[in-house]
DNA sequence: GTTCCTGCAAAGAGTTTGCAGTTCT
DNA sequence: AGAACTGCAAACTCTTTGCAGGAAC
C-alpha cells in the first residue's frame, strides 16, 4: 500500500484486499467519472491514459468493488443499451431519473429514499444495504416537442 | 377484437394495436402470473400449456408492451441473474427488496414513493412515467445465519 | 515463497435482426 | 388487399471462465 492514495482504495486496502495496478487504475476512473460509466468505458479511458486492461479483469474487479459495496451497479433504465454502469458510492445517495425520449439521465437529491428504508427496515426487518431508485419520464424539452406534434 | 377480452388485452387493442393469438398468450401469462416472468419463462409456460411460440416473437411482444406502458421491467439487482424480469403495471405500485445472500425478492407496498414522484415533478419538471424502486438487503432469516457464523 | 491477480482466448447467455411466409383488420 | 406480425436461423453484444504466467504482500 502505498501513501497519499484516494479514498476507495484504502477502503479496499483495508478490507485485505491487493491493491494491484488494475485496480488502482479502475479505481482512479470512477472516481474521477462524472458520469456513470460502463465496463467498456473503463477499457476505453485507461487505453486513452496509456495504460492496458483486459476486459475480463474490468468485469471481475467492478464485480469485486461492487461486492465490497464501494461501487454500485445501475442499469439506468436501460435507456443507453444493456449495459450496467457504475459510480462510486458517495455520501448523499442520490436517485436517476431517465428520459425516455432522448435518453438523458439526470441526478437527483432528496431525503425521502431514506424514509422508506426506514418503513422497510421497522416493517420487514431486512437489513438495507442499498436502494436504487430508477425514474422513468419525460423531460421538460421532449414534454414541449411532444406538444409542438400534436 | 373479440368479446370479453381480458384488461390488458383491451388496452392494446384501444391503442391500435393488433391482437394475435401470440401477444393474447403472452398477456395471459402476465396477468395470470404471480411471480417476475422473463423471456425464456414465458416460452416455456407457453410450452407447458400446448402453445408454441417463438422467443423473438416474446422479446419482440415485451418491447411492445414495455414502450406502451403496460408492463414494466425489472432487473430485481440481477440476483438471479442477467435476465430482465417482467410484470403488469397494477394500481397500486410496490417495490421490490432483494436479499443478497438468499436471492428471495418480497414486495413492498408504500405511498411514500408517490411523494417521491411528487416531489421530483415540482422540482424538475419531468413528467413520470413510472418509479423503479429495487433494494438490496439481507433478510431476517439470513441475517441470523450471519450471526450464527460469528 | 505463497497466494492471489491478470491477460488471453474461448465460451456462454440473453437478446436482436433479416427475411420469407402468414395472419390480422 | 394491405399492413403488420411471426418463425426460423443466424448474428450480436455483454459478460464469464479456464488456464498459464506474473505481481502483490
Amino acid at each position: 500500500m502505498q501513501k497519499n492514495e484516494s479514498g476507495l482504495k484504502v477502503q479496499l486496502s483495508e478490507k485485505g484486499i491487493r491493491l494491484t495496478r488494475q485496480r488502482r487504475l479502475l479505481l482512479d476512473l470512477i472516481e474521477e467519472a462524472s458520469d456513470h460509466l460502463h465496463a467498456s468505458d473503463l477499457v476505453k479511458f485507461a487505453l486513452e491514459r496509456g495504460e492496458k486492461i483486459d476486459r475480463a479483469t474490468v468485469y471481475r474487479t467492478l464485480g469485486l468493488l461492487k461486492d465490497q459495496g464501494l461501487i454500485e451497479e445501475l442499469d439506468l433504465l436501460h435507456l443507453d443499451g444493456p449495459e450496467h454502469h457504475y459510480e462510486a458510492i458517495t455520501r448523499k445517495s442520490h436517485i436517476h431519473i431517465g428520459c425516455t425520449k432522448c435518453g438523458k439521465i439526470m441526478e437527483f437529491e432528496t431525503d425521502l429514499v431514506a424514509n422508506i428504508e426506514d418503513e422497510i427496515s421497522c416493517e420487514t426487518g431486512f437489513l438495507i444495504r442499498s436502494t436504487r431508485v430508477e425514474v422513468s419520464a419525460l423531460c421538460p424539452d421532449c414534454q414541449g416537442k411532444e406538444r409542438e406534434k400534436a
